[in-house]
DNA sequence: ACCTGAACACCGTTCAAGT
DNA sequence: ACCTGAACACCGTTCAAGT
């Protein structure tokens, strides 16, 4: 017996089956772990056999690939948020929200992000979609430094080892965070991580 | 019939199954991924039924957690060299020995780093060793950051927030490299780490 | 074109012995 | 005390059909 009505599932046989899957993963995930994300579970929510998923995605690493390129696209849109509601601050400032607003999108879905950051999905280049999102996240990173470097704020130190440098900060945080190597409450998140991160930060002002 | 001869096997009798077990699940994820690590393979290469592993493991996730710690202490140890090796070095440049040997480690043993950073293994306070032997490796990079202060070239910012920023920043590049969200070529390890580095402890010095 | 069903090889884990 | 064997419920994946 589905869990879904014949009305429900219609609509998967008019494309967006691939769509439902991804859904269905990314809320999966949050209430269990990446570990209990198992292809037979999200078809069985989406209300769909198994083998059907199988019609949108090679194997289960492509379902993985998908989840995480979704992931980095809605850390783009948080990003991005952030900068928007900071727009007449200095360079710092504008890093700092920056910093705040990717280590709370980590801690707020710590098995999305898990799912981002933990295996390593496109070892054999198959799913260029995943590198172009993430490429698009680096960038972001990228063109904000650049302009504190141009407005005389930052360090002319090559921006590629600034970003190296932040989002490795941003990512350890989070990553340290997530499995409690750091202690953070979610209600301090925002004041300690600006104060941990205020370090970095200003070895980067000239 | 076992892998290993009867003379071999006699050993496990006499109470180092364990040890077998936790060294060749070491030697085993290395040779594939965390993924790859199970139970009953670990179980095969030391040559003893799967069930045995259930005397020394409640489950899988102790044996993990034991692989975890028997990590940071050699995570631990590798620091300890490193600061050996440069005993009348300033702060900044002990700190800097000690970041390129902690993600020299990470990157040198990806699989096992990933065991012991990638899930949250003692969720329910089982391994208090895990937590010790964690507790060891903090310990150490407090105590340099201290150093660093009392002998004035480090900010006087509370020595957890220093270790955070440290932790965060050495363990998000070495994160990073291993997903291959930053390229970084084992042979320039040591030039890179630096320069990525250098801004955050630019940073903490007073 | 899209979905299903049966089958296979593999896991972690439980129960019930064996020496 | 320490190890084994059979069995169970779950996976991902393949093959071969169904509409």
């Amino acid at each position: 017996m589905p869990r879904r009505s014949k009305a429900t599932r219609e609509t998967y046989h008019h494309g967006d089956l691939r769509n439902a899957l991804v859904t269905a993963a990314v809320e999966l995930v949050e209430g269990s772990s990446p570990e209990e994300l198992t292809l037979r579970e999200v078809s069985r929510r989406v209300g769909v056999n198994h083998r059907a998923a199988y019609r949108h995605f090679e194997d289960k690493t492509a379902l993985l690939a998908a989840v995480a390129e979704d992931g980095y696209q809605a850390l783009l849109t948080e990003m991005e948020r952030a900068l928007a509601a900071a727009p007449r601050l200095n360079a710092r400032e504008r890093l700092m929200a920056l910093a705040v607003a990717y280590v709370s999108f980590a801690i707020d879905q710590p098995a999305r992000y898990r799912i981002m950051f933990g295996r390593r999905l496109n070892e054999d280049g198959r799913f260029p979609a995943l590198e172009d999102s993430v490429a698009r996240a680096y960038s972001l990173l990228a063109a904000e430094l650049r302009a504190g470097q141009v407005s005389k704020q930052f360090l002319e130190t090559p921006v590629r080892e600034l970003v190296f440098g932040f989002w490795s900060l941003t990512h350890g945080f989070a990553s340290l965070a997530i499995v409690r190597r750091l202690q953070v409450k979610r209600s301090l998140l925002d004041s300690w991580s600006r104060q941990v991160f205020s370090a970095f930060v200003d070895g980067l002002a000239r």
